[in-house]
DNA sequence: GGTAACATACCAATCGTTAGGTATGTTACA
DNA sequence: TGTAACATACCTAACGATTGGTATGTTACC
């Protein structure tokens, strides 16, 4: 008997079909934005039909509001939240999160999908915004959160504002990415990462030398 | 008799119809986006016709290009390039360039049209991006030259690298401007403007001091 | 058998674009 | 100077394609 997950596909899986939506969706508003998403790009891209998704979802803007807090919202906590709660250092665990940002071409190319969405829907439609602002909120108090724990370690900088701290980070990093996505050049991105680690080490007391 | 700019209108007056058309669009473009902005919307914000339109743009794309061209390249212009040309210490004229970015509710709100435009556009449209490109390096050289003045002057670190440190300030300045654009809220915006001045005040050198 | 999970066919609205015509302005020539 | 010839600057109507959405039908599974 095969195992179970190579077991002939069930005819109906609806888990699995709203779930190929949500990734088809998620691909194809990171590449053209929300409002010129097209649901029958997406249809193509899952071999779904107009029916199958329209019982899942029960509009375009359900169905992009689902992507920001299914997907975009996991990749910060993937790539940011989770790794920050590890042990270790504030600054190194910090240096070691931004470096681990993916730096392919085709990853700056794309850009940043938080960036886009908050550029493109932020004023148009509050649902958006305020699901978007949970995600940048999340962020900013994790990296404050981290910040805080540094200063009582003595690892980072007494005079150091962990709030302000945290938003000058991200505003660091996602304006490189938009250099980075307009140049459409992954060295731009990675000069960029240079740059916002020398901050970050900036951060550390002046008598706190490393190796 | 009238004043010249009093006369009655001239049924026919193609620099002004154009320059109408383009305004219209820059508005239009930076509500929407490119993509998702409306010819309809154009026409109808400045009663002009389709076929007049067409006269004087031969597609969307071309009237987006001019708009890029004679309407987001002069916003960088006005408010980055002329001042920074003045005379003065160069990082009091970078703090007091930053400062008078427009922080109105409305300005924050409705955030920058190049960052909505590079996000949106620079990955699906190669002679966009090259449009914006230009404008980005434009904006980093003007940086860069100042910078390098302040330092053959001493009033700006000696160790600091111009074009990098120029890079790091426009990255921050676009940075925090999503950050108040998806919080659509100036305060946050001018909580940005803050801290980029402090870390203007810190390219100083150490034993410059000022009042 | 009942209903959850689809599939199909179609709708009205909007998209950017163009064809075809008109009105106004300019220029060349008698 | 008058006007024929032409060019510029529009206007109107309609195009075909695509948009998001829905109503109705069918099928798979508990």
């Amino acid at each position: 008997m095969l195992p179970a997950h190579e077991k002939k596909r069930r005819a109906r899986d609806p888990e699995r079909t709203r779930e190929r939506l949500l990734q088809a969706a998620f691909r194809e508003i990171h590449r053209s934005g929300f409002q010129s998403a097209s649901i029958d790009a997406i249809l193509a891209a899952t071999n779904v039909t107009r029916g199958a998704l329209y019982y899942h979802f029960e509009s375009k803007e359900t169905l992009g509001y689902a992507v920001v807090e299914e997907k975009v919202a996991k990749l910060t906590h993937d790539r940011w939240l989770r790794p920050m709660r590890g042990e270790g250092e504030a600054i190194d665990i910090l240096i070691g999160v931004v470096r681990r940002i993916p730096d392919s071409p085709q990853d700056v190319r794309a850009g940043c999908p938080l960036l886009l969405l908050s550029q493109e829907m932020s004023p148009l439609d509050e649902q958006f915004r305020k699901r978007l602002e949970r995600i940048f909120l999340d962020w900013q108090e994790g990296v404050a959160t981290l910040l805080r724990r540094g200063k009582s370690q003595g690892t980072v900088r007494s005079d150091l504002n962990p709030n302000e701290a945290a938003r000058f980070l991200i505003a660091t990093v996602e304006g490189y990415a938009t250099l980075a996505k307009n140049a459409q050049d992954a060295k731009a991105w990675k000069a960029g990462i240079r740059s916002i680690v020398g901050w970050l080490r900036s951060l550390r007391p002046d008598n706190y030398k490393r190796g």
